[in-house]
DNA sequence: TCGTATTACTTGCGAATTGCAAGCAATTAT
DNA sequence: ATAATTGCTTGCAATTCGCAAGTAATACGA
């Protein structure tokens, strides 16, 4: 269990301990933007990550509070994953990796606007994402995280 | 070399590319905030990181143009390596990081004043990190700008 | 109610990666 | 010359990972 920094006083080494490896972010990633709750939907993401990792990254991600896990009510053989808030706190950290990415990747994604946006004003963008999902409330939790992207960006720039 | 992961579309999963490991962004920050330009820095920064996991960093961040390599004109058994500006243009997501951390671990040696600024307004504090460094043009590239942090925190919030 | 499918895991094992220690080549200092 | 500094490389044991198979608990259908 060596992927575990100590928490020191350095916030950057601290983070790295809860999501410096080559999946955490992914997963956080996928319940943030694409509301998946369920193992299978992250083994079903196409990224590759196998069983044993994907639940020992599970299970080390609510272990750090960055999500919860309960059996879901309305079917006793599945596990539902949900961000806390804790880990919802982590959108603007996935909002300047992708400000950045759409700078330098030329296969990234994401439109320029909103990438120029996100590099302009990473906490307005996230405000206004967390209101777009205020209106759109379907379901719960942080669902869905991209189309709020797509309106924030549809809702134009200037307010 | 498997810790690359594909490109494809997706912003996150390219950065993870890049500082998706135990070290990579370890070294970042010690470049950005310290100053740090040699190798020997990085090992006697305390952390642990071993001389070939080094050696392979820093060759893989050369190669990803996040940092630049060169023999120091004054010393020549010397190496000095130095931000890009693709390099520096993660401080957003260093600062991100820094605002949660903030947040969430005890910890964690930072002001809740410039944590609670870090995460109204990333944006806005680069900004000022940057002009903070403009000021103090003492020395070259983008060194201790944990100096800066202080400076654009004695500076008021406000203006 | 009894067999089968689903779902979330765990286990075992070879392969890749890491940490540690030592060694090496180029340059500088004495 | 000789020794020290500096940035690496090499070798090897130990940890971690990827892959495949297996398991326990629940739901579903006949």
């Amino acid at each position: 269990m060596h992927m575990i920094y100590e928490p020191n006083q350095c916030p950057i080494r601290f983070g790295l301990g809860v999501f410096g490896d080559r999946w955490s972010l992914l997963i956080i990633r996928d319940m943030m933007f694409r509301g998946f709750s369920r193992f299978q939907n992250f083994l079903d993401a196409g990224e590759g990550i196998s069983t044993n990792v994907l639940s020992d990254r599970l299970s080390r991600l609510e272990a750090q509070q960055i999500i919860s896990r309960q059996k879901d009510p309305a079917n006793g053989r599945r596990v539902l994953y949900d961000l806390t808030d804790k880990g919802k706190d982590l959108l603007p950290v996935l909002l300047a990796v992708i400000g950045w990415a759409e700078k330098y990747d030329q296969e990234t994604d994401i439109s320029s606007e909103l990438g120029e946006r996100i590099r302009t004003d990473i906490s307005g963008v996230r405000d206004e994402m967390l209101a777009a999902m205020e209106h759109s409330n379907s379901n719960p939790g942080l669902p869905h995280l991209l189309g709020a992207i797509a309106d924030a960006q549809t809702r134009s720039p200037g307010g």
